[in-house]
DNA sequence: CAGACTTTGTGAATGTGAACACAAGCACCA
DNA sequence: TGGTGCTTGTGTTCACATTCACAAAGTCTG
């Protein structure tokens, strides 16, 4: 299978296996199986073993896989071996939230940069980040910053992609509610909590 | 085409129709083609028609769709056509972000109720909601809640599940970074930021 | 070293969803 | 009323993703 495209579902589960991965590894599990990290994940063994045949053989058979070499395998292809600087552009209750947040850091990911439009936060530190003026977003592009985070009102949200754009960033993750327009070579994800609440009452039983 | 199942990836576009929809109900537009909806979500055109084709007619050739006809419509579909109540758990940055989110009244969907664990929290006010004590999770089923957000730290998140579980709700949405255990009959959404944010290097073209 | 036992890796089958092209239907106008 | 233009609704085709069954390859034990 190593010579065939890689579905993008796949893509979006190899962060989970990261987390599954870290988990042993914090339990001092050196080896892992594709059940054990299905019972962890919630995911199926099948499911997990084709996600890997597509870039090789990463483990043994009888026995399962090396925690560590499987970590760095995944990391190398999510790109995640190399460090990766982020800015977060909208410091309200959201950005926050995100700036406090702990998770990024077992994935390599540093928030480097916050940006505000007010005056009365920016100076001030949250999260051990300093926050900027927004017209400081141009100066992204020499601090060697490549991805953003969205987490301003729906109106600047374009605006505010177009300004990370510019500053030469590559992928976006945005919490705005809208659609945002950007050139092919950028990536960007967006997540909207209130659409996600919305969907749950339809697979809600008539009680 | 009425009569066939429907597709899980509809019901996750349905509640984006929704945002359209509201948007150009907020322009006054009584009336809405695919193509504008298309445009201004990011969703191709025929991708729309399909997804609403699963239901019925809902428009007219030739001219478009009814605003107002269709809002109903889906959210009859979604049942958000009655209100619900939504209880978050675990107030810190980031459930302190949920509390004071605006975006949920536009889909019916209001927080009623606030948990945590932390005494110095509890009897608090944020965003208009009242922090109550963890253990009286169980007072949900009485007060008519049916949705739950988890915002608890991950060796809390399964524990709180299952008190949710337990006090009746159907429907939970979780922020915690790991894989939760309901029955069959609760249906489970995960949000993980920093999931999202770690596969985006991935589609960053090498520099 | 043979045989029992584990666990991976993967071709094939099945299921699911997206893309498309175009017929059907409606509005508007001369 | 007939023709033109526009927009929906959907059967079909194609692409992608999941599930399954099982061979391959290793470990362990006596």
């Amino acid at each position: 299978m190593r010579y065939h495209k890689i579905p993008d579902e796949t893509i979006r589960r190899l962060p989970i296996y990261l987390r599954g991965l870290l988990f042993s590894s914090e339990q001092g599990q050196q080896r892992v199986s594709s059940q054990g990290l299905a019972d962890f994940l919630g995911i199926s063994p099948w499911q997990i073993r084709k996600d890997f045949s597509y870039f090789g053989d990463f483990g043994t058979r009888g026995v399962g896989y090396k925690t560590e070499k499987l970590t760095k395998e995944i990391k190398k292809i999510l790109k995640l071996d190399a460090a990766h600087k982020v800015a977060l552009v909208g410091v309200g209750n959201l950005g926050s939230a995100v700036l406090t947040h702990a998770g990024f850091r077992s994935y390599g990911l540093e928030i480097a940069a916050a940006f505000d439009t007010d005056s009365k936060k920016i100076g001030k530190k949250v999260g051990g980040v300093i926050i900027e003026d927004v017209r400081k977003i141009s100066t992204l592009r020499r601090r060697k910053v490549d991805l953003g985070i969205i987490a301003v009102p729906r109106d600047a949200a374009q605006k505010t992609a177009d300004a990370l754009v510019k500053a030469g960033l590559k992928g976006i993750l945005s919490f705005s509610p809208c659609h945002i327009t950007v050139p092919a070579k950028v990536k960007v994800i967006t997540i909207d909590i209130a659409i996600d609440l919305a969907r749950l009452p339809y697979y809600v039983p008539a009680s």
